[in-house]
DNA sequence: TGCTAAATCTCGAAC
DNA sequence: GTTCGAGGTTTAGCA
């Protein structure tokens, strides 16, 4: 158990240890981190070649692996999780196979100098949450419609049209049907015309004029003029507005429940 | 000069230590790795807060910032390359805050425990290849318009038109005019909705009939539906092959200079 | 399983 | 600087 939690790091391991240490990990699911000179080829969807240098490498208890350059947030080549590893003494160099089916593909590290070698369980059960998505923004409109306008009123969401699903619909205090766009980010003319699509298909359905509403943090120049031009309306909503909104709400109804 | 490219690791280091240490990391470009316990928020585009777990954290000298749970490709949190790095003790406390402008985003990493530290200097030249990449198939198909079909003859790629850019611009053996949208994968709705507009602007702009071939190595079902219902066609092309015929025509390239 | 839409997307190139 | 498109995109939600 405790050697399970336990840290086991290895400075300038020689291959043969190295070879050990890692099937020993991988057979008992303990991530590993590897630094060291390697080069790496991918084979699968596309491929790729990574020349020699020193790079980070790190598998995962599940399978995943990374290979990390220098620089920049992304791994040069990485393998997700659920991909059996093996790794085995070619040559006087360490190799290390990383094997996924569906789609196939194949990710082979070979190190000629491995300057440090870690291995360990890490224990993490901590709950991770992300605020203010696209969803919470509908939610928060739902429940308070005046982010959209005075006398709006909301009568279905995730409707379902031909194009795809309005995020939200309604109708506004003139009693005219209200399509809104919800866009967590500034709304480009993507947006527009996924909007413009419902308004028509809705417009044709229903055989009556159907009003847009456009609603984001911002809106790019060319999406405004599209937007102006195709007659539809852009409403600012602040995704953290929205945010405090669903979490007023929520503590509304704590209060109410005692 | 050789301290910077040794790797420095200190296993279970004190709150004190690790500031320092990863302070003279920060200041010095160097890169590093921690293993331990700690809880994160983040605040930007959208606001995230990650409870407390065992984690690796990596810290790359261009200031770009991963944290990685146990499982999974993605980082749960992270910051691009280009952000500010900042060491501090708070309440016995080890805390790492990664500020970057446009966007202003801040992730904060705060830890209880560090179970280990390492810092160090990647060397690493090595050139990246990545091969059958869209751009690989559209030059191998300029280069072997065969590959379309017999006759095809190409005029012009990446040509302007108002949705955007034809692939490949050119003329069949009938002397009709042709646009050839390239997709390195499986060919979906999406990429015959492109096709579509960009044959439509076309015959407005020149009066005349124009032909659509969408290349790609496969065709889902709708697609290909779709795409009969618009009169255009399909031609399978392996980026594979694509790669194999650029390899041929810059072998030959190299056999003609001699 | 396959498709669609979103992502704190990232990254690079073009305007 | 902004915008646009590609990515071995990945990931999550559904039909």
């Amino acid at each position: 158990m405790f050697k399970d939690r336990r840290i086991v790091t290895y400075e300038n391991p020689d291959i043969d240890e190295a070879v050990n240490r890692l099937n020993e990990a991988f057979n008992e699911k303990r991530a590993v981190i590897i630094v060291g000179n390697c080069w790496v080829d991918y084979h699968g969807r596309a491929s790729s070649r990574l020349e020699p240098g020193e790079r980070i490498v790190i598998v995962k208890e599940d399978g995943a692996v990374l290979v990390h350059r220098s620089r920049g947030y992304e791994p040069v080549n990485w393998q997700p999780s659920g991909c059996i590893l093996q790794a085995f003494k070619e040559e006087d160099k360490l190799v290390i196979k990383a094997v996924k089916r569906i789609p196939h593909e194949v990710v082979t590290m070979f190190f000629n100098k491995i300057h440090f070698l870690s291995t360990f369980r890490l224990m993490d059960e901590g709950e991770f949450s992300l605020y203010a998505s696209e969803e919470d923004m509908q939610k928060a409109i739902l429940m308070e419609p005046s982010l959209i306008e005075d006398g709006f009123k909301p009568i279905d969401y995730e409707k379902r049209v031909k194009p795809g699903f309005i995020d939200v619909y309604g109708v506004d205090k003139s009693g005219r049907i209200v399509v809104v766009e919800i866009k967590r980010r500034t709304a480009g003319r993507e947006a527009v015309l996924q909007l413009a699509k419902y308004i028509e298909t809705l417009r044709r359905e229903l055989g009556r004029e159907v009003r847009g509403i456009l609603a984001a943090p911002d809106i790019s120049k060319d999406a405004r003029q599209l937007l102006l031009s195709l007659g539809l309306d852009f409403k600012r909503v602040d995704p953290k507005k929205c945010s405090e909104v669903l979490r007023r709400k929520e503590e509304r109804k704590i209060v109410d429940f005692f």
